[in-house]
This record gives C-alpha cells, structure tokens and sequence, in this order.
DNA sequence: AAAATTATTGAACACTGTTCAAGTATCAAA
DNA sequence: TTTGATACTTGAACAGTGTTCAATAATTTT
C-alpha cells in the first residue's frame, strides 16, 4: 500500500521525539520510510509544514485551556494562566527540541498555534483590556519558549558530552516558576484603565 | 600582506549588519575577502565562535551598563534595568538578525555575554536575594531576545515579500515596552524575603 | 642561503532541502 | 477486459552548507 501522509507525519514525529531535531532530515525521514526523499513532498508541501503540524502535536497535552466562559475572579484568571503554562512548559519538555521546533513554527507563523490566542483569552479575563492583553500573551509566550529552549539546549549539551554539571534537579523547574510568577505578578498590578 | 583575524570579523559583521545572518555563509564570507574557504579556518576555529564574537560586537552600543557601586533606590535600580533593557533592545535592532545570533551564542555559551551578569546584578540593586536575581535577569533575557527576534523576523519577511502588512509604527516598541513593564512590576513587587 | 614558521590553496567529505521528468502502480469507466 | 486517467514513487540532479587536510606558497628567523 502507499505511504499516507500521516505515516510520514507520525515517522517524523518519532524522530523528533527520540532524536531530536538535528537527527529529523528529510533524508533520514524518508529512509526511516523505507522510501526515496522526493516521495514526501507528495504528501508534504515542505519541511516547515512538516514542522507546523509536528508542532501542534507537540502542544496537544497543552490544548485544552480556559474559553471565554471562565471569565471570574481575577485571581483565578491569574491561577489559570499559571496552570495553563506550566502545563505549556511540560507539553514542550516531553518531546526533544520541543520548545526549539516551536519557536521555529511560532515565528514564522504565530497564528497557527492558538496557545497564544489562548492566553491572550486569559489575560482579559484577569482584567488587561486593550492592546494589554495580547503584549501580556506575548511576553508569556516569549518567556516560556525562551527558558523551555534554554532548559533543552542545555540538556542537548550534556547529554552530547560538550557540556557538564548537570544543575540540580528541579532548579530549572523553580527558575521558571520564578519567572512565570514575576510575570503574573506584573499583571495582576498593573490597573486595568480601560483602553 | 596576509589575512589578519579583525579583516575575517569585520568582513563577517558587515555581511551580517547589511544581508542578515542567512546570507553569512563561510563561502560567502571568503568571496568577500577574495580567499578560499578554507582559509577562514587558520583564523578563526569554526562558525560558532565567529558568531559568538559577532554577538559581543553586536551588544557593545549597550555595554556600558550599572556596575555594583550603582546600588542605591530600588526604583533607581528598576528604572536603570528599564533603560538598560531598552538599549540592548537598540543595539539588536541595529544588526540585521542581531537577537538570532545573539540567541545562537546565548545558548550555546550563556556566559559568553556579560549583559545577563549585569542584569543580575540590577535585580539585586532592586532587592531580589538569592537566586531570584539571577533568575529574574534570565527570565528577562528570554523576553527581550524572543521579543526582538520576532520583531526582525516579522521585517524580515515583510521585505522578502512573503508577508504584509507591516503593523504600525512604535506599535512593536509599545508592545516591547509593556512587557518589560510586566516583568518590571513584578520584580518590585515581590516580596524581598531573605534567602 | 637555508631552515623554520606562517598562511593559503584546492580538493574532497558528508551532509542539507527541494525539484522534476520519467516510470510504475492503482482505480474507474467503456 | 482493455483503455484511460489519476495517484504515487523513483532516480537523478541542483545548488548549496560547514569542515578537514595534504600539498604548496609566502614570509620571517637563523
């Protein structure tokens, strides 16, 4: 039988999720494949395309956020976005290069993974109105994929051998707590005057 | 007379600042300077390193930041990491990909730039202890590198024709603006526990 | 002038993403 | 069942990438 696109989607995604992302080639795809490289782009209009839907799969533990409807208290809108990216930050970390192959469909196209909107949805129910809440979303986003790509590089390096001392275990996780809540913080101070 | 090391770098810089970081290939580095590829390799030991200098170069305009003896008003020191914030921002802008390869070189090697030390040290002027400092200062590099990489990527594809719509002026700067007041805010707001 | 050091070449290695004419299967209508 | 069209795959090539290294050239030191 052919190959179907959602073997080469599902292959690709085992890659990235074992090897990581220098190892997820077109090349190596294909092998893995057991098929000529040419034979993807039938089903597969590029490797960034590729990328696009690897990334959303990346991000569906994360995907079941707060509508619209949970607009109440603001504290909660608070507690929520905090849920909401750790849960983010752990979505990432489960797939190698996660928060790297991410960034790389984010800045191309941040439409395309509604995370952001989400968040966007989060910060007006804690009360940001205006431009506010979008640059909130913004700043979150560039925060989480900024510290989770930091933390897997860093866990590339040492496991590659160039690097050492593996930091002490749950310190990376503390340090984007820290982060997050500065953040957070930040929104839950700022008056909310409209426009 | 010979190929000298500053003629590899400046050469490097000035394709980087006018063509961007896709065009700062060794190929194309060495067309520039009339030598073969090869040769490059006596002056410099790989690509990374390269970068990595390029990088300092690229935030040397910012480099002439708060040192300890600043240490005086909290709001003093939120208001001096407010404007050292901004001028690294600046000194990004100026470079053609500037926040790209800054980041490439940040995480690879986060102590090779001596802004995120001096950052650190502005959250201890402000009254974080402990390791809070630092992990402010961290949180706030990947907000100002994800924030600027997005902008230049979003120029950049707005001039390679695939994208329009070219967002209003100072909107990018309000938007940088507010985020770095989130974080600011949060910073002075938490609670300055010792230890 | 001879020896030693410094610097460059030219060629190759092992890759990368992508395109495309040509060929082979697979399925539908006559 | 044969013809015709559509769906897919191959094989080869294009145009690059960073990096290495023996041989060679240029320069400086002895």
């Amino acid at each position: 039988m052919p190959l179907t696109r959602d073997q080469v989607i599902e292959t690709a995604f085992d890659i990235l999720r074992d090897y990581g992302l220098a190892d997820l080639s077109m090349r190596r795809l294909a092998r893995d494949l057991g098929v000529q490289p040419g034979a993807l782009y039938w089903h597969v209009k590029n490797k960034q395309e590729l990328l696009g839907v690897l990334s959303v799969m990346i991000l569906v533990p994360a995907d079941s956020g707060p509508t619209r409807s949970d607009a109440g208290a603001e504290s909660g809108a608070i507690a929520a976005l905090r849920l909401q990216s750790r849960a983010i930050r752990r979505a990432l970390l489960a797939v190698r290069d996660g928060a790297e192959v991410v960034t790389l469909t984010h800045a191309l196209d941040p439409e395309s993974l509604n995370v952001l909107g989400r968040l966007a949805l989060g910060f007006e129910a804690a009360g940001l109105r205006g431009h506010k809440a979008g640059w909130a979303a913004k700043a979150l986003v560039h925060y989480i994929l900024g510290s989770v790509t930091e933390e897997q590089t860093r866990s590339g390096l040492i496991q590659a051998g160039v690097l050492s001392a593996p930091a002490e275990r749950g310190d990376a996780e503390d340090a984007f707590d820290f982060g997050l809540e500065l953040l957070l913080a930040g929104a839950a101070a700022t008056p909310n005057t409209p426009r």
